[in-house]
DNA sequence: TCAAAATTACGAATTTTTTCGTTGACTTAT
DNA sequence: ATAAGTCAACGAAAAAATTCGTAATTTTGA
């Protein structure tokens, strides 16, 4: 019964899925235009990853219209908790202190942002 | 040429990097015995999976003893960077505030650390 | 209505990842 | 020295992920 909380996408999923979070319910063509930014991939090809992702229960698909369109079958915050979690785990030791340096050296954070940020560690820190 | 830059361990790879880290270089036994705590895996499967990674250059062996000795082949900090990177774009909409949000929830931290990472930040808003 | 265009369905091929059985080489203890 | 145990090499197979050609369906516009 591990089946619920597994959330293991592939590479190409999470891109997937990442499209769809940012740009809401999309069609293939448009998730298509939009991966082939990066990387070109054949139409089809995006058809099948998404076909198979909704046969994972990693999409869902109203094919009410002749255009199909697809949204994520996951919540963002679910697959963030379990991703970090993860990596987490396998890449940092557990420690969430060296996750978060990196994670402020890999992007340039507004300081308004870091701002937000230190909030929330005040939260944390009233427990 | 995206050869050099370019870091895309499986899952499992990444598993076994990470014990690597963890552990210092380890033989297949050892390495094998850690990742049957929570998967079960063949001695054999786990030897060929390090093979390959040596291939790949994700892994680095030492075959002067009979028992082969073996070690990570990519830097800790330089998978984290991409790690880190990749799924900040692809699951965060590349905002690195929402990933430290989360990365603290998923775990406790200590206050200590708490410290630590608000200094980080002062750091990071001087500039 | 009919042809062209866009889209989905299907299935096969390819590539990559994962698994493991078998063999032969080396080590250790007797 | 030899038997028992440990290990690496190898290759094959199974499983999973990715790619794409082709056919069928639906829409659109002339």
């Amino acid at each position: 019964m591990a089946k619920n909380t597994d959330f293991r996408p592939t590479d190409r999923e999470l891109t997937i899925l990442g499209i769809l979070w940012n740009n809401g319910p999309c069609t293939v063509r448009q998730v298509n235009e939009i991966m082939s930014r990066d990387e070109d991939t054949g139409y089809t090809t995006t058809l099948k990853l998404m076909q198979i992702m909704v046969e994972k229960g990693l999409l869902v698909r109203d094919d009410s219209q002749f255009k199909h369109v697809y949204k994520p079958g996951v919540t963002q915050e679910k697959a963030q908790k379990q991703l970090v979690g993860e990596l987490l785990d396998k890449a940092f030791a557990g420690s969430a202190e060296k996750l978060v340096m990196r994670a402020l050296s890999a992007k340039k954070v507004s300081s308004k942002e870091l701002d937000r940020i230190k909030k929330l560690i005040e939260t944390f820190e009233g427990e």
